[in-house]
RNA sequence: GGGUAGGUGGUCGAGUGGUUAAUGGCACCAGACUGUAAAUCUGGCCGCGAGAGCGUACGAUGGUUCGAAUCCAUCCCUGCCCA
């Protein structure tokens, strides 16, 4: 059997590790229990999230022990690694709410039953509870405030500014590491590599406390090859949650990603075999399209499930290649004969009328493929001639409406 | 606690009494070109209204003024220096 860490590896997903020739023995050697962090600042997973467990249900797959650990506890203080200023803070409500929505996200991609079932566990079960002088004695003591500082995620919080109460998320988030690694025997945490800092704090915690098996390990962030973020739309991220973002939309969004990009995506985050994707991925000219998309249905798929992906790629035929069937584009009940304005904002392709507008203005707007030049077109009957109309925004959004 | 510099639209960052719904960059959307790609060029990017226009907005609340993001007062928040 091959080491996961190879898998990881080859696919890309490897960034940095604390202990790089142990790591990979202790894959070897054992059924590693790890752990991976997920703050509940919003009530869906996005993209950048997608890798995590990507990576988590890799190493499922390998026979490891995934801990999902979400971060109800320290979401109270928001994570100040990368960030230009601190986060709006989230009352305890919301974040027992967004913790519940996320859990369900999660099951799709590991399995919570069988030998090496994954576990979600909440660090507000013990950090809450946390009497602070128990904790500065016992943690706090092993942390040199001149080390943090000297780390590159709070370097540049130094100057805009960086309070005690986020300092501590890095003690708060070794914490959790020690928890973990005392009850839960889990000796490995991973991260993206924004979380490295606080990965290292954990691990350093436990070794200093006296266990020398803790180790970290982070992996790649999702970006462009310009070193963009990815997953960003014009209503804001790529959400996982199918109420936030469509799985069209969703689908979409993978279809068009550059070609410079789309092997890195295939790797990250699908488990198409890597040789297939090099294959898939080497040309230069329209022939690439395949893979994206290959890409766009395995991913889609992985959130979704099948059945949406499905939907979601016929709807594409449909809409570009002339074939397959118009059920299964998203469609929006109108009521009588509203004008064109109203029926492009009720069916959500955009969020004011005023956009609306601009783009009709703009040529980007046909109804049955035909241009809507006119801003106080009127619906008529006879453009619901098939009992549906088409209202297209643009060369890739499509919307079904009927009445 | 004292001194000082600030808080502007999704973000970064100009503006310092009227022509400022507020220059510019980034992000995002659309048009052209293409391969539903990138790069490039063009247009757009607070809301409502067919439009003239109206409403909201420059940390908060009051005030001065015909008129304020811009001036004054109080408050809240942040950086830097001193303690």
């Amino acid at each position: 059997m091959t080491n996961v860490f190879d898998t990881l590896e080859k696919r890309g997903y490897v960034e940095q590790l604390t202990h790089p020739e142990e790591i990979k023995k202790l894959f070897e050697k054992e059924s590693v229990r790890f752990y991976i962090g997920i703050d509940p600042t919003a009530d869906s997973l996005h993209v950048g999230h997608f890798i995590s467990l990507m990576v988590a249900s890799h190493m499922q797959k390998a026979g490891h022990k995934p801990i999902i650990l979400m971060g109800g506890g320290t979401a109270v203080i928001g994570d100040p690694s990368g960030k230009t200023d601190m986060r709006k803070m989230l009352t305890i409500e919301d974040i027992d709410n967004n913790v519940a929505s996320i859990k369900k996200q999660i099951e799709k991609f590991l399995s919570l039953e069988g030998e090496n079932a994954a576990i979600i566990v909440n660090n507000a079960d013990w950090l809450r509870d946390l009497k602070y002088l128990e904790f500065m004695r016992n943690v706090g003591v092993h942390f040199s405030v001149n080390k943090m500082l000297a780390a590159e995620c709070y370097k540049n919080r130094l100057e805009t500014g960086l309070t005690f109460f986020e300092l501590g998320y890095m003690l708060m988030q070794s914490y959790d590491f020690l928890y973990l690694h005392d009850n839960y025997d889990c000796k490995l945490q991973m991260g993206g590599n924004d979380q490295w800092s606080n990965i290292i704090g954990g691990v350093d915690l436990i070794r200093k406390i006296g266990a020398d098996d803790s180790y970290g390990f982070t992996f790649k962030l999702l970006t462009t090859k310009e070193g963009k973020k990815m997953g960003k739309t014009e209503k804001g991220a790529l959400w996982l949650n199918p109420e936030k973002t469509s799985p069209y939309e969703f689908y979409q969004y993978w279809r068009n990603v550059a070609d410079d990009d789309i092997e890195n995506v295939m790797k990250l985050l699908t488990f198409i075999d890597v040789d297939k994707i090099e294959e898939l991925t080497k040309y230069k000219d329209e022939r690439i399209n395949e893979a994206k998309k290959i890409a766009a249905y395995e991913i889609t798929k992985l959130v979704h499930g099948k059945e949406e992906a499905k939907k979601a790629e016929e709807a594409t035929m449909a809409m570009f290649e002339g074939k397959g069937n118009v059920d299964t584009m998203e469609e929006t009940k109108i009521d009588g004969n509203i004008s064109i304005v109203d029926a492009i904002v009720t069916s959500g392709i955009v969020n004011s009328k005023g956009q609306a507008k601009t783009l009709i203005s703009q040529g980007a707007i046909t109804l049955n493929d035909k241009k809507i030049d006119d801003i106080s077109y009127m619906l008529q009957d006879s453009d619901f001639q098939a009992g549906y109309a088409i209202l297209k925004k643009g060369k890739k959004i499509y919307h079904k409406l009927v009445k």
